[in-house]
DNA sequence: TTAGGGTTAG
């Protein structure tokens, strides 16, 4: 199976409209018997007024690439929230944005150009519009693939602009599931709540009745509560809520992600509150993940000593005591590195490695700290110190320190320690060679990238949605919009 | 927020 994002066919697409101007082959599209004239009718009716009034022939190219992409009948409906194919019946999910797709072997494969909006139409109906400004950009070309016949260049298929849409007046913009519908109705009404003037608890009391309190459901209102970036306060008080009333447990989920709403808004105080609850009513919630969240925020908001006395007070009163080892210190030493905070993290590090035995895991947690500040030379100082220290690098400290390269523009010394690495008898991993042609692509050479890209099935490797992204990019930031293109004909294969 | 890679959009 292979797997492609819709990100990869916008940026080849937006490389195709840059580069080529989207030459439509007009001649091709008629000879092929597609619907040429049925996707300007089509435009026009969606409000698109850039549309070219005939063949233009300096439009036309030999190249066949639009041809390979011009594939497919659409005719989706809008149904309950997800648009559905009529010849499979496969339903995608609709938000406010569609989401990245993938591409699944027997599925439909959704391709869109850009952002594409439902737009309610004043009588209740539904449509989409392009919310981009050409029209190539506007163009979707979708493309369903049959289960038995490769239709890939069978161009006779009848083409048209998958625009209309059938729709029903009372579909839902989310998910049709109740427990959604259920959630988003009490978020609404705890963002609208005067919170603190009045109490929460008492409308939630009203709105709520226990038995809907489900660990998903309350998991669904906190997250909406956190993506609409509400008040922590309100998240605080519906957790507690759900704690008081609920008959299930509750889920380390809604814990984190009460934490995160918390932290992120630096309620502290609250924050601590609500651990020292969690530790007397459901000690097994507390773990390495929630202890991070905080430590970072607090490192990120508060002072170095700060961070360090929080350290000490998850020690001693909010995890029972419990002895801390090597992973609550990596927990506080990835706290500093994902702040970028390397001093403060090399401080630390000198300071308590002799309390706490420091692994591996240590060592590239800092290592990756140099590289995300974008110090190479700090990279390979603490590689060598690492060694020195008496630790073995492994693939992760390679990747590390190729990366650092790589992102720097010096693509031969990434392919050094590509070299060194085999030599060792240190496998590279999937994350080696995608940041290799990553590093290929920064240095624009496509050659080695496409060669890279071959070695991930070479070493019996499956390539994922990472590697694909890192090839097409590289492709595409070297124009090679000829390869980009069969590139994705061949990943859909 | 996960010891490592890619993308976009908000």
């Amino acid at each position: 199976m292979r797997l492609l994002t819709h990100n990869m066919l916008s940026s080849n697409i937006k490389g195709v409209a840059n580069d080529f101007r989207l030459r439509i082959d007009i001649e091709k599209v008629v000879e092929k018997q597609i619907e040429w004239k049925a996707l300007i009718d089509a435009s026009r009716s969606m409000g698109y007024t850039k549309l070219p009034d005939e063949a233009d022939p300096s439009m036309l190219d030999s190249d066949d690439f639009l041809q390979k992409f011009h594939h497919a009948l659409l005719e989706l409906h809008l149904e309950e929230g997800a648009l559905v194919c009529p010849e499979t019946g496969r339903k995608f999910p609709v938000n406010k944005r569609i989401p990245n797709m993938l591409l699944h072997e027997d599925e439909v494969p959704i391709w869109l150009i850009r952002e594409v909006r439902l737009v309610k139409h004043r009588d209740c109906r539904w449509n989409f519009r392009c919310s981009a400004t050409s029209f190539e950009e506007k163009i979707m070309l979708l493309r369903i693939k049959s289960g038995k016949t490769n239709i890939h260049l069978q161009v006779s298929l009848k083409l048209s602009l998958f625009i209309s849409i059938a729709f029903k007046s009372t579909c839902r913009h989310h998910s049709s599931s109740e427990t959604e519908i259920e959630s988003e109705r009490i978020t609404k009404i705890i963002n609208d709540h005067p919170f603190p003037d009045h109490p929460l608890h008492l409308t939630l009391c009203h709105q709520i009745p226990p038995v809907v309190l489900s660990p998903t459901f309350v998991e669904n209102v906190l997250g909406r509560l956190f993506a609409t970036h509400s008040n922590g306060l309100k998240a605080f008080e519906f957790f507690k809520y759900s704690l008081l009333h609920s008959q299930f447990c509750p889920s380390s989920d809604a814990f984190e992600k009460t934490l995160h709403i918390l932290t992120r808004m630096c309620y502290f105080d609250k924050a601590w509150e609500l651990m020292e609850e969690i530790r007397r009513s459901h000690l097994s919630l507390l773990t390495l993940k929630s202890m991070s969240i905080m430590l970072s925020r607090i490192a990120r908001f508060q002072s170095y000593e700060d961070t360090l006395e929080a350290f000490e007070r998850m020690e001693k009163k909010i995890f029972a005591g419990k002895k801390f080892g090597t992973d609550e210190f990596n927990i506080l030493l990835r706290a500093f590195c994902t702040q970028r905070q390397m001093k403060e993290a090399r401080s630390v590090f000198n300071q308590l490695h002799s309390q706490f035995s420091p692994n591996a895991k240590t060592m590239n947690i800092l290592l990756l700290g140099f590289k995300e500040s974008g110090d190479v030379t700090a990279v390979e100082l603490f590689y060598h110190e690492m060694v020195r220290r008496g630790f073995k690098p492994n693939n992760v400290t390679y990747n590390i320190r190729i990366d650092a390269y790589c992102k720097k523009g010096c693509f031969g010394d990434g392919l050094r320690l590509f070299e060194e690495m085999k030599q060792i008898n240190c496998s590279p991993t999937l994350e080696t060679i995608t940041t290799l042609i990553h590093g290929a692509g920064v240095a624009r050479n496509t050659t080695k990238a496409k060669e890279l890209f071959n070695e991930i099935c070479m070493r019996n490797l499956l390539p994922d949605i990472g590697a694909y992204n890192a090839l097409m990019s590289s492709l595409i930031r070297s124009r090679d919009m000829k390869s980009a293109a069969s590139f994705i004909i061949a990943s859909i294969r």
